[in-house]
DNA sequence: TCGGTAATTTTAACACTGTTAAATTAATTG
DNA sequence: CAATTAATTTAACAGTGTTAAAATTACCGA
């Protein structure tokens, strides 16, 4: 009564990285085929049976590679995080901390609402302790104080990421309109049309530059905001 | 076969704020119960079914008032926001959004959750669309160029959000570790004493700093480095 | 007061969700 | 080949948001 066969023989090259010599092959499959849904579906459409459906199993089989769902999206958040290279040694703090910050945007941009997966997860894998350890050891030896040192850190990641949820929600809207345009009649952003322009001039005002933007540019420009923040508390002031 | 009488003929005074002259009862009442009901539960707690239990009806008859689900977090993100009060007019620009801040992010710890209930919804609410409004006057008003205004004020937002979802999870931490000290052996937090020392000493060494913390002088810490950073791009650079 | 209409609420169901225990099948080892 | 272990399935539980149709309640004019 044949079943299926999981590449049962070969792959599992081992030892190409040693660690604690875990599992081989299963719970990188599906992380794997999780990821992908991810980038159909997104977060909300992600669910165990759909993942076992795509691997040709059942729910339940995949309880006995994985404890949770929280722990396999945990593993989707290490995953994701662990796409961001750290910057070479030797850097000044400052573009030391940019490139990262921007390594790990691209990382986060390459897969659909993974800001909101990293959100929803605790920091326990490999990848992101290493990020962290990363951040803590720059901060520190560019010789901001100890006490201080965590929620810089803090600052920085949340940033990047509530600038990706930023990110995805403008696009979001943007496709929400586009789909009222062709739908029925409205002619530009739904929501601000309805707007009373007495009640609030400055957003109308101001929202045409939250629609047609450059967000490389936009998020280079609050990156160079926040670092200077960061070098004010470093030279003079306090 | 009587049934319930939610205030039937009595209450409804009408006429307090005007407005849309709107639904006078019924949605105010959903809200105010769902709202008890995240407090005690938290956001995963939250059901239509639950909601409509502690009202003494069934779970459809909500949806006679309210449209969605989401709509219903909207409205409660909206009552939350509601509860901050903008600061005096006339304020310096740093001093105003400042005030606003810290404002925002009392209104946030009232409530268990919020940060995750304002991250879940859309701004589309009366409160938090005025919240937006006065973020990009007053930066409007300091002289801020025009198309970064929308960027700094979602850069505030986001600390203020960030710093409040990061109090609630190391407080949850905290009590987790709490929990498994009466119940079995682990010292201190379990998480940390896993990290080998040696891939993680930074953190390792900089962890006891956000385990027992002054929440409020952390905030106003991060708040000032930002405020900072607005600043050095206000004045000179560029 | 009665009857009809409109405003609400319930009943019942659909299509999902995460998760577990027990039974079953496959693979591996002695 | 037999016995043991590994892996998967079956079946079920308890819950979720949501909708259509039926039942009920409240109201209002005759």
């Amino acid at each position: 009564m044949a079943r299926r066969k999981v590449l049962p023989p070969a792959a599992a090259p081992r030892g190409e990285m040693a660690g604690p010599m875990a599992e081989p092959l299963h719970k990188a499959l599906i992380v794997r085929t999780a990821l992908d849904l991810l980038q159909s579906e997104g977060l909300d459409g992600i669910s165990m049976r759909k993942i076992a459906d795509l691997l040709g199993v059942k729910a339940a089989a995949l309880y006995y590679h994985v404890k949770d769902k929280d722990e396999l999206l945990a593993m989707l958040a290490d995953r994701i995080g662990s796409e961001t290279e750290l910057p070479e040694e030797g850097l000044a703090w400052r573009e030391s901390l940019r490139q990262w910050a921007v390594r790990f945007r691209e990382a986060l941009g390459r897969y659909r609402d993974s800001a909101a997966v990293m959100n929803a997860t605790l920091v326990s894998g490999e990848s992101r302790l290493t990020h962290a350890e990363f951040l803590f050891r720059t901060l520190s030896e560019a010789g901001f104080e100890d006490a201080d040192v965590p929620w810089l850190a803090a600052m920085l990641k949340n940033y990047v990421l509530g600038f990706a949820d930023e990110e995805r929600r403008l696009a979001e809207r943007a496709r929400g309109d586009e789909a009222s345009l062709s739908e029925l009649e409205t002619e530009q952003s739904d929501r601000f049309r309805a707007l009373s322009p007495e009640r609030y001039p400055h957003m109308i005002r101001l929202a045409a530059y939250t629609v047609s933007t450059d967000w490389d540019r936009e998020f280079a420009f609050g990156l160079g905001v926040l670092l200077d923040g960061f070098e004010a508390r470093l030279s003079g002031r306090r």
